[in-house]
RNA sequence: GGUCGGGUGGCCGAGUGGCUAGGCAGAGGUCUGCAAAACCUUUUACACCGGUUCGAAUCCGGUCCUGACCU
């Protein structure tokens, strides 16, 4: 029987972690998370995790996996979480993969070319060339080294600059040189659900929630981690507004409108990187009839297991 | 009531006879190991009515609104 992978995507606030839970209980399966932020154990009001109650409901991977002082990359989670599906699918038939990162989701469905992965030296070393000599320096660099990706690149992106000039400090070759575009072969069927609802509604939600996680003690968990201000996982939405207060840059009221014109920016981004890919069947949050119906028809009411395809 | 200022896009703010100010917000987009990151693009104006002028957001008159001071 094929295996199927079945994914939630869509805008944060909009409730996929409450219909990942719903489906990971029709299918008696399990839940991996696709979230960038969610792995760190440190962070927790934050980054909105599923909760106590919600984690014991359906059984979750890459929850608090990791600690905020580990250097973690897309890869690595490529990596992990694909062995992930190769175990749980000799277990079930169904697995479902839920978050808001679009890159880690296209991680696990395309997968990245053979690129080297970044070494801390390397990266510190482009980094410092960067704060010390600006953008101008990397792409000049970059211009030399690889022409054909400059004339593709953000040029003004210093990320993706430092990255390719990384790959080809660390194998000699030029980062276009592996990039060939090819979706890798997975072994097992995805099918993708989309949430979403009006954008009005959607920034209501993320208002709504923000204030919820204030009420919820955010101030004293930021104020916990501000000696892990300059780690990367603290460079996150909730966060750094937070910090700007705690340094007296900005007043409460202030920061907190920050988060939430911040998290509905994030929400637009997540929106258009889900956007792009045509293979997304979108539904509006608490449409779970609907969702199961479509899923039936895919992959077979699991009490019954008759699959069409 | 009087005197003197000021009215510029959703907000802030420069301009002072002809040439896109700019910033913020909003919207759209990019994405191959920092991704809740980083980066790119971008709509909407000159309070109202009349006048001067080839041409007015800009000068003149009036109206309305608004601020400061005076009574």
């Amino acid at each position: 029987m094929a295996k199927t992978l079945i994914v939630i995507a869509g805008p944060t606030a909009i409730g996929k972690t409450k219909l990942a839970i719903q489906l990971a209980q029709y299918y008696k399966t399990e839940i991996i998370s696709a979230d960038s932020r969610q792995f760190y154990r440190e962070m927790a009001i934050g980054t909105s995790k599923p909760s106590i109650e919600e984690l014991n409901a359906a059984k979750h991977h890459f929850i608090d996996s990791l600690s905020i002082t580990h250097n973690y990359s897309v890869g690595d989670y490529e990596r992990e979480a694909l062995s992930l599906t190769d175990e749980l699918f000799t277990e079930h038939d169904v697995i479902v993969i839920v978050g808001g990162s679009g890159l880690f989701i296209n991680a696990i469905i395309n997968g990245f070319d053979d690129l080297p992965s970044s070494s801390k030296d390397v990266r510190d070393k482009l980094n410092n060339l960067f704060d010390t000599q600006g953008i101008t320096c990397l792409q000049e660099k970059l211009k030399e080294l690889d022409p054909a990706f400059y004339k593709e690149v953000d040029i003004n992106n210093p990320h993706r600059l430092i990255r390719a000039l990384e790959v080809y400090e660390t194998t000699g070759k030029p980062f276009s040189g592996f990039r060939n575009k090819i979706k890798k072969k997975r072994t097992f069927d995805i099918v993708q659900i989309g949430l979403n609802t009006d954008r009005g509604k959607l920034y209501e939600n993320i208002n709504h929630r923000v204030d919820l996680m204030i009420n919820a003690g955010l101030l004293n968990e930021v104020d916990g981690l501000k000696s892990f201000r300059h780690l990367n996982p603290l460079n996150t939405v909730g966060y750094s507004e937070l910090f700007d207060y705690f340094d007296g840059n900005t007043t409460l009221e202030e920061a907190i409108e920050k988060i939430k014109q911040n998290t509905r920016r994030f929400a637009k981004r997540q929106l258009t990187w889900f956007n792009k890919s045509g293979d997304i069947k979108w539904f509006q949050p608490n449409e779970l009839e609907s969702i199961i119906v479509y899923l039936d028809s895919l992959l077979g009411d699991p009490e019954h297991g008759v699959r069409k395809s």
